[in-house]
DNA sequence: ATGGTCGTTGCACGA
């Protein structure tokens, strides 16, 4: 089974490049991040023809995650089960799939870390645990996979100097994903590659991407049951190139069935 | 050393 996730940068404008991705890599299961689109504008027919069930939380403008399955796709849920008022903005969705409970996110930015926004991103990590410890088994199979937005490690950072005192890279949150862990996620792209300086987002200017400039914030995480059928893993940098690209590359990971 | 680009929308802001 292979699974994958992307942060896509608008679905309106990047649709054609993820047709002709999924056509080239044919993935199983597909976890999207920022569609930008509303319910209603998602294309849910053209997944459709390509094999695809799908599953989308949108709002439109801005964020939106979804999932395409072709491995079954049942039970979505698209708030965290904590009893506290739904998030305002659109960035989680977790479906049944081929067996695997899997989660779609795309984690606040934090924007600076004296901004309200920083706050709430903590917050927001902390509602994906306590959802997962609420409604999930961490000895069954888990994924949770999207843009976390926090570069695990320095060696995930092209310059870690720079990132002192900014956003992706600070202890508090490098701890929740030290508590994802911690409850029984592992970041899978670390059991097959030991190496440093691989990215999975690059910023559009000056040339970021071409000059190795980057940052590895979007992860597979998974639970022990999953990560053990694991065969092999890739960030697919090749769809960073060319014509439009979104300004991140999908990860892939192969499962054995 | 600095700033640089996209995507949303609407003439600014988020990433």
């Amino acid at each position: 089974m292979r699974l994958a996730t992307w942060n896509v940068n608008s679905l309106k404008v990047r649709l054609p490049r993820v047709e002709a991705w999924l056509a080239e890599i044919q993935p199983d299961i597909l976890c999207m991040q920022e569609t930008k689109l509303s319910d209603d504008a998602f294309p849910a027919l053209t997944f459709n023809a390509l094999g695809y069930e799908t599953a989308h939380n949108g709002q439109g403008q801005w964020n939106g995650v979804a999932i395409l399955s072709k491995v079954g796709l049942a039970n979505v849920v698209t708030s965290f089960g904590d009893g506290e008022e739904p998030d305002v903005e659109s960035r989680f969705i977790q479906a049944d799939c081929g067996g695997i409970n899997i989660s779609s996110i795309y984690v606040p930015n934090g924007r600076a870390l004296d901004d309200e926004h920083y706050q709430y991103k903590l917050r927001w990590l902390n509602r994906l645990l306590r959802h997962l410890e609420l409604t999930a088994d961490s000895a069954g199979n888990v994924v949770v996979m999207g843009d976390f937005n926090i570069a695990p490690e320095d060696r995930d950072v092209y310059d870690p100097a720079k990132f002192e005192g900014a956003t992706h890279t600070s202890p508090p949150e490098r701890a929740m994903l030290a508590a994802l862990a911690a409850w029984g996620l592992e970041d899978l792209f670390r059991r097959f590659h030991d190496e440093g300086q691989i990215y999975s987002w690059w910023d559009y200017r000056a040339g970021d991407f071409h000059q190795g400039r980057g940052l590895r914030i979007d992860l597979v995480m998974a639970s022990r049951a999953v990560a053990d059928r694991a065969v092999w893993t890739v960030i697919d940098r090749n769809a960073r190139k060319g014509q439009s690209p979104s300004d991140h590359a999908p990860v892939i990971i192969d499962l054995e069935d």
